[in-house]
DNA sequence: CAAAAACGGTACCGATCAGTACCGTCTGCG
DNA sequence: CGCAGACGGTACTGATCGGTACCGTTTTTG
């Protein structure tokens, strides 16, 4: 066990609320799970809520540096986003964005959770405004919008029919977005 | 106070649950805010989840019904349901679509409330291959997934950015899709 | 009109929730 | 070597969870 507490923590703690959400997932099954002591867990973070900012934002990081790589790995074209989401459909442990679930999960706007939640997504739109101003894309900003559209629309497809094929058919769409609006008026 | 308990139960549960969350709303929430006593509640639904399911399984008619009827009044062509959409996300009550948010709180796929919640989704996704049919749309099945997805995505977008606009942008991408799939090879 | 069903209110159940306090032990570092 | 901080384990708190049992009253209905 040479990792510390504070890491099995996190780790245990996003698996357990990404697989069965936040509010299902109690202390105790943390604690046991973790093999960390319930003193050690209040030591590292005063309350649960603490911990599930904690766990949210070392997943923004991970997720969002994880999508950087396979979309760079992949061409670095904006489409290979749909690509990328691809490969994480096909797990079967997939069970949606751990971001919208939070958003859905902690309904209150206000709440850290839900803030954090918010944040990552516009981080995302983010990125994907900086792919496709490289990609010399007309009106990157609003197509930024477009593809996150599609891609959150993948992602709770995907979650509803339990197959890959959303993140192909939100590609098609995005496809056609591009050459529909390439040739401006 | 000419409504049965029943169906004052069902008003509030369904109320409470869209705005918070069903894990979030205890029974004592619905006994206090539908002024119902305990006893009745258990009469007529045995335990919460059967209490969920009925009241999503109400949710569902309505809701559908509702859908059809504004897409009837607004032309009855199928890019309608974004127009229809776009009323919902302008309520400022809208917290996304209870069925999502149902699927992702109650994460096991096998629960009552899931698939309950998955079932409205495989409904709405028949009508629309309906309305794709009537509008003589090539591969009206594929279009009706492809006009879900754009949905879905919408709802959760507007769900994020707390504006009606991601039913316009849906809307646009829908139309890119049928223009661009209009001349078939 | 009277029997029956539906009703609201209250007390209670065991289980679980997040969080606190204190314990003895282990470990890394000066 | 010694000691300070990090650690795991246990016992406990008050609050709340879903669910049961029983109360007297109101409403419906045959």
């Amino acid at each position: 066990m040479p990792v510390k507490a504070r890491d099995r923590l996190l780790a245990t703690a996003e698996e357990l609320f990404y697989a069965e959400g936040i509010r299902a997932v109690g202390i105790e099954r943390i604690l046991a799970e973790s093999g960390v002591g319930r003193a050690s867990l209040y030591r590292h973070f005063p309350s649960k809520d603490d911990l599930v900012v904690a766990v949210l934002e070392a997943r923004d990081r991970r997720w969002r540096s994880w999508l950087a790589e396979r979309v760079e790995a992949l061409g670095g074209h904006p489409l290979a986003v749909f690509d990328a989401l691809a490969e994480r459909f096909a797990h079967n442990d997939f069970r949606g964005c751990a971001f919208i679930n939070t958003m859905i999960e902690s309904a209150d706007p206000d709440s850290p959770a839900h803030r954090v939640a918010a944040a990552h997504k516009e981080r995302v739109v983010d990125y994907l405004e900086q792919l496709l101003t490289a990609a010399e894309v007309t009106e990157p900003a609003l197509q930024a919008r477009q593809f996150a559209l599609l891609m959150d629309g993948a992602i709770v497809t995907a979650l509803r029919e339990r197959t890959p094929t959303p993140a192909a058919r939100a590609r098609r769409l995005a496809e056609t977005l591009l050459t529909a609006d390439d040739p401006a008026p």
